[in-house]
DNA sequence: CTGAAAGCGCTAACAT
DNA sequence: ATGTTAGCGCTTTCAG
């Protein structure tokens, strides 16, 4: 461990400072066995000495293994990518492998989303995850057939890569048919546009089928993105039989709860809310969010599994995988006015 | 773009392709200039027929250049990190840099943090940007003089390599003083202790030592880590003078909260709050936190400006580069009751 | 069990 | 302006 002068030593270094042949410290550091045990500790405290650290540019090249899986990331941001960054990192963790991620600043455009993939290319990582709906298929196209890739976190709606994410149908249901047995009866669902998300529309959609189905009024609210939901709000409040609001995302909940305080509107005694996500801070039951959780952990860990399955397995068939997630019961859906007699 | 049979392609099938050197491909790929148009196209036209990404081992290896940052993250669920890893992979683009991160799930222990370190040192990146205090100066000591270290979000109080910081001293200075003005003059402050976090801590020692010369009473309510405030709050709640509690952050402001919820204690009427952090969900003004917002665009920034400075600029002092956040009046501090005459 | 030697895919002189 | 050649630091045969 002494200062070791700027450059960084190498497998040169440590083999002279160790008095054997580069292999053999190949061969130690890579824990290859069938190595005198002397050798071994030699080997050992030399590289402990020197600091050295294998090149992973030298080994890569030289064995054609990196053991890295790359993931792309929407938005750094979001405490949804990090739930799921996680989740992944410890999952590749356990499996064996180093996983590297290059994620978005704000919303990842589309260009920078290529970029990254291309950055993770070159790194030749053996798989590859993308959690950002911004890349199109023709994006990855070029590489899909050198590489796994799934996505994770959006379904893939054209089929191309296999997709692990939470099953939007389940929890939109789940919500509506909450709302509709404490007996809502109209009901505004706001709705991202399909493009801004797929994700959270597809719940926006499972939400208001199911409550067409059940009888119940339903005013859709089309957001342009997820903010602005002020003007939205007053349009609602304009329908006095509207007793409930059903948001895509916790998030687009708050600001809807943060505009209803404002109009001194009170939840759930005025109106009922719900949201969908379920972790982060907004799950706190300070909050007392009516929600879905969202099971990052499990879709984190099942992509990569699906990776690492493609990698050693040859080619399987496409698959959409969606998981179940759970619903939140919380302090935002009461009973309608009309009902509550009040 | 056609399917290319799994093996990547490399230099010298698109050279073959383009019926050129591999030279010029490489020329043509950097973007070196002085090549003839007519060649440039057929280059770039062979390379994305071929779908070809330069690997970034052999350049790597070959240039001994990666233009690559590495960062270790504490927990990647933390918007905390989310928010600093955002912004220093913005900036880092932003001056031609590439980022990869490894980050910790949960929290990175001691040998996941040292790991992270090796594999970011293995895939040689040019600077190193640490985000976790978990990494002890031992860790990074064999390295130190071989590649630019720096400490983002976490002063370095060892003084070994140079660190950019939220200003905790102005933070813990600025709420205490707000919270004396509005009258209070019996405070508890929620204290983490400093192996936990070195930045928690330094804030509310900030807070501490003002309020005393201000001459308040504080009581100390010592954490084990940044959970299980119930009792804290119990025991508070036996001392009807204590009319304010500080918080080390917004999360641990979000448990006292519900905490002072569950047993009917209205926040501000019956007692004021204060957090600390200031970005996120959390910020949101639905929930009024009164706090303190870190500069973490600012911080993410400098770190990167920092590192890359010593990169090209040859050896600089270590330096701690406390940077000052903003107070954010919310709805969570009021007089206290004796003042309010009730 | 160990060393020598041939690359891995690319860059960087060096020629031409 | 373009081709040739010698490595970069490591792994992997292949001999011994």
């Amino acid at each position: 461990m002494e200062a070791a002068e700027s450059r960084q030593p190498t497998i040169f270094d440590v083999a002279a400072e160790a008095g054997v042949s580069k292999s053999m410290v190949s061969r130690v550091m890579r824990g290859e066995g069938g190595v005198r045990q002397e050798k071994v500790d030699r080997v050992l405290a030399a590289a402990e000495k020197l600091g050295y650290v294998p090149s992973a540019m030298a080994s890569g090249l030289a064995s054609k293994r990196t053991k890295t899986l790359g993931v792309v990331v929407r938005n750094a941001k979001l405490p949804f990518y990090g739930f799921l960054q996680g989740a992944m990192q410890k999952r590749a963790r356990e499996r064996g492998y180093q996983m590297v991620s290059i994620s978005g600043v704000e919303e990842l455009s589309a260009d920078d989303a290529r970029q990254a993939l291309r950055d993770l290319i070159a790194l030749r990582v053996e798989g590859l995850i993308v959690c950002s709906a911004m890349l199109a298929v023709e994006d990855f196209m070029p590489f899909i057939d050198r590489i796994p890739f799934v996505m994770a976190g959006h379904e893939d709606t054209t089929r191309t890569v296999s997709s692990v994410f939470c099953d939007e149908e389940d929890g939109g249901r789940r919500l509506a048919q909450y709302v509709h047995d404490f007996g809502h009866r109209e009901v505004a669902v706001f709705l991202v546009p399909r493009e801004y998300s797929v994700s959270q529309y597809g719940r926006g959609m499972a939400m208001i089928e199911l409550l067409g189905q059940l009888g119940i009024r339903v005013k859709v609210m089309d957001m342009k993105g997820a903010e602005e939901v002020g003007t939205l709000v007053d349009e609602v409040l304009c329908h006095p039989r509207i007793t409930a609001y059903m948001c895509p995302s916790d998030v687009v909940m708050l600001n809807v709860m943060d505009e209803l305080r404002r109009r001194d509107v009170s939840v759930p005694q005025d109106v009922s809310v719900t949201g969908y996500d379920g972790f982060g801070p907004l799950a706190s039951p300070y909050l007392g969010f009516t929600t879905y959780r969202q099971p990052l952990e499990e879709i984190g860990s099942r992509a990569v599994d699906l990776v690492l399955e493609r990698l050693d397995g040859g080619d399987h068939a496409v698959e959409a995988l969606p998981v179940k997630g759970e619903f939140i019961h919380g302090r935002t859906v009461a009973l309608p006015r009309w009902k509550d007699g009040r």
